[in-house]
DNA sequence: CCTGCCGATGTAAACGATTGCCAGCAATTA
DNA sequence: TAATTGCTGGCAATCGTTTACATCGGCAGG
């Protein structure tokens, strides 16, 4: 089928090992040779077999990046970020999700032993023990870069946002327009940025001299439909709050869209932050104030770091923190009673 | 570093020929001696070198998909489609974008030709003529499927979404409800979904007896930042629309928070239908009426249908058109004066 | 003129699996 | 008893590169 070294070599009237030189280390043949061998491949436009080069010099160019669900938009501009970090070492991109593995029991670390990678991003904390035990094994653990969430008590390498200070200056906000009741809309229990955000949040109030009773925490997922859900019980609640936190934008949307179901208008009766940013948040209504983390960013710092994990040039800090910022918007007010 | 079949061979006290077998097609051992061997793959837990075993088998059990751009979430579910139809042939997947492509001036047969990828899938129909060319050639073509986009005047295995039928449904709901003066709010010039929703939405308005006037007609994108703009301008024609048709859901979010700022409600001034379906339109305000795609079906059928190219059994019809729906959500009401 | 060196090229051995072919052996059949 | 059949398992070639090492002129220095 396709043309292979032997045949441009013969046609060209060299070695393969010459045809080899050409193409790789251009310096170490004569121009004269060179032209000669590049007519050749061009006009067949030959292309080494990646495989028996991998083969040989026993490295993939490629990454996996294990991703919790594919489905979910918001790790489309994370997965933007890492191919775009990639893309300039020629590095090719494979990804597959947590769940597709599960369901076919069988463990990322797989295409790293199969050689099929030579490294991975993996955006899910939430791994089972016994997966974190073989990406930490001494020959993988270098290999491996964690973006956004990460296992809790291990040591990867890890790439993320400043969730906490992202929470802090939700509050600091909401704290300045005179809220005093806040509640929090919460991810999925068990999930490193679920604590991490509620750690900020109750950490800035407590710098505020307030705090978050029990009763106004709610949610249990990332997604809308429990941010809608949760605005129901959130105004149950005996001391309404004027104030919702969110621990993402999806959160954040579907309460408002709950709220406004219960003839609850924001910003007016309540003020709601997001988190994330989201191309969407800036067109929704109101539009969302929300703490902006650059995934796209994110993204590629995590297969910067990768690389030069496989380079053998291992950060001097294994744990990368990226800033956040908030974006005002409208989706935030005073707090009723202080117009 | 890691062990390979040779060594596996020594301590099961067998030939590198039955290891290789007892893996891959057990019944060509006898049990006893699949059993040792199998135990100590298991202890080793050995994996196949895959380049060597794709050297050897020529075929790289890994597809390419092609994406215009990684960072738009409306992908996302198109590729986790794909990943699910791909996942239980364990056939890995590689993603680039069309940018990152050009930016490298590499075109995605590359891939193919080093024998990097078996196939692969382009949601890309908007790829340079030469690019097409070369999928074109007789030993690549069989082995590329376009999903949802598509290059026109090719003969490309296809698979898409209904978007003429979904346009009519659109337009026949919106009759119905009494709405006369239509407007359009198309995607990217040149792009084959505009086109389609374009002549779709034409052919069900004539149908019914209605036109679409060219000053009517705005866009240009799907993105919802377009959709913002084109509010305005929709407004100061001189006959008014009532009723707008987006080309996509992002599209006619940006139009209705445009609309708002120019004091003009949704529905009851201006009834506003989009497309696609994505997760946010249930949850936007007004929540959406639009154009229901399932996404994800779509990439399970383009990878279905590029696993069939693969295994040489030939879809007998090149072209897979899946059925749209319509979802009546609150963005739609009756005429104004129509009540 | 000889020696040594250097740059350009070729030779051939890996890389790690798969698989066609064949041999050995036991069981079945004539 | 001899011949046939069927099942196991080993040998070795093969996939298409890369690269260590050998080779071969040519040229400069002595």
């Amino acid at each position: 089928m396709a043309i292979g070294i032997k045949e441009i070599a013969r046609l060209a009237g060299v070695s393969t090992a010459t045809v080899s030189r050409a193409l790789s280390q251009p310096a170490r043949v004569s121009p004269e040779t060179r032209a000669q061998v590049m007519a050749v491949v061009e006009q067949h436009d030959y292309r080494a077999n990646s495989f028996a080069r991998s083969l040989r010099v026993r490295r993939a160019d490629a990454v996996l990046a294990l991703v919790p669900n594919l489905g979910n938009p918001f790790f489309s501009e994370i997965i933007a970020g890492i191919q775009e970090g990639l893309a300039p070492a020629g590095i090719d991109l494979l990804v597959t999700d947590s769940l597709s593995q599960q369901v076919r029991r069988q463990s990322p670390v797989g295409h790293l032993q199969a050689a099929r990678a030579d490294g991975l991003i993996c955006l899910d904390g939430g791994l089972p023990a016994e997966v974190l035990d073989e990406l930490a094994a001494s020959d993988v653990a270098g290999r491996v870069v964690f973006a956004c969430e990460w296992p809790e008590g291990r040591h990867f390498t890890t790439v993320r946002s400043d969730n906490r200070a992202g929470m802090a200056l939700a509050v600091q906000h909401l704290a300045a327009l005179g809220h005093r009741r806040f509640a929090l809309l919460t991810g999925p229990a068990g999930n490193v940025l679920t604590q991490e955000r509620r750690q900020g949040a109750v950490a800035a109030l407590a710098a505020a001299g307030l705090s978050l009773p029990p009763e106004a925490i709610a949610g249990g997922s990332f997604e809308i439909r429990d941010g809608y859900r949760a605005a129901g019980a959130l105004m149950r609640c005996a001391e309404r709050p004027t104030a919702i936190l969110c621990a993402s934008d999806q959160l954040a949307i579907g309460c408002i869209s709950g709220l406004s179901e219960l003839g609850i208008r924001v910003p007016e009766d309540v003020s709601v932050v997001g988190f994330d940013d989201i191309a969407l948040a800036a067109y929704s209504r109101p539009p969302l104030t929300t703490i902006r983390q650059d995934r796209r960013r994110l993204g590629r710092s995590a297969a910067e770091r990768l690389l030069d994990s496989l380079a053998g040039r291992p950060a001097a800090e294994p744990l990368t923190t990226l800033p956040v910022e908030i974006v005002v918007r409208r989706s935030t007010a005073p707090a009723p009673g202080r117009g």
